[in-house]
DNA sequence: CTACAACTGTAGCAGTCGCTACAATATTGG
DNA sequence: CCAATATTGTAGCGACTGCTACAGTTGTAG
């Protein structure tokens, strides 16, 4: 099946980039295969199958957009838990931003349907985001690892709502995330 | 089109129910027509078209997941905050919960896609969930309406790890979801 | 140069999609 | 009873789905 190596690297932005605009359900072979200049034929033939191609492509945006945190996050602290809560959202506000969350919510459903593959690649992402999250909790907090989990999830229902269109529903339990 | 309301009514029980059990991925007019009883021919004739119908069946089951909310809770009070959410929690770790979960995640991803009525679906989902559980928060509470968008953001938060399969991440931050 | 592997275009299969045209039957009001 | 209206089955359209068979072309190693 798959051969080159190059030739999926050369192909996987353009097939990220297609995803993150439409979504997932206009993942279909011969729309992805017209985005990346290349044919249904060829994606199968470097990929086997459009449950690797898809594994592939989710796992190349997940890369980019960790690599995209650390790039948008200088090394500076910050002071307290409201100000690194209200960082993240503020950052997640950003029009960039955007193609990602869309993403996220279907990759969400997809592992509450337990779709295959669906469920390791969520679970690699928000790994790999508490880890993040976890250094960028303020200097001299008690806890840092629980206080990186309690954050999150607060921030993971912010994004929800945000979502739906309803911003203002967690504004004001935001400032309620103070340690304890 | 859409002539017998009658008609309606009795096909989105088994509609409803081929949704929460398939999700929306299987919500096609065949299969749909085929757990009806009926033929696509005929849901198209009652409702209209497909955008039409899944709205209805969408409708049809957050009805009755309200309705359900009421049932499964009786007036009894609670005593804290970490009760109300406790028991929220362990509520949606139900067996028969599971089906409205999945689907809720795939409302929440196409809100998040602006796929025309599921922001509005979404959202009167929340706001009536909001609604009730302001109802629920602990007698003497100092700020009910402001714990409840706080506890309720949480709620959401930790749904979401438990639906990619990582339940222990809130579990530490449920703990710190105290009255300030 | 030749043999072999890597790559690619064309065409198509069998299935599903939402939806509709047409014709027939069932029901109901006058 | 008769006419209008409501309901339903059959058949199919044109588009799309993932994928493959076949035939070729290209690049490369001996």
């Amino acid at each position: 099946m798959a051969k080159s190596e190059t030739a999926r690297q050369k192909l996987l932005p353009l097939l990220a980039a297609h995803i993150l605009e439409k979504g997932m359900g206009a993942a279909s072979l011969r729309p992805l295969a017209k985005a990346a200049g290349t044919s249904d034929r060829m994606l199968i033939y470097h990929f086997g199958n459009k449950q690797q191609l898809i594994s592939g492509i989710l796992a190349h945006i997940a890369d980019g957009y960790s690599r995209q945190l650390d790039a948008s996050f200088g090394a500076d602290q910050v002071a307290s838990r409201e100000q690194a809560i209200a960082r993240v959202l503020d950052f997640t506000n950003s029009e960039e931003m955007r193609p990602f969350l869309a993403l996220w919510w279907e990759i969400v459903a997809g592992a509450a349907r337990d779709i295959p593959g669906y469920k390791e690649n969520a679970q690699s992402i928000m790994v790999s985001l508490l880890a993040w999250f976890e250094e960028q909790m303020p200097e001299g907090d008690p806890d840092p690892a629980g206080g990186a989990r309690t954050l999150l999830t607060m921030i993971e229902g912010a994004e929800m709502f945000k979502a739906i269109g309803l911003p203002d529903i967690p504004n004001r339990g935001i400032e309620a995330a103070r340690p304890l």
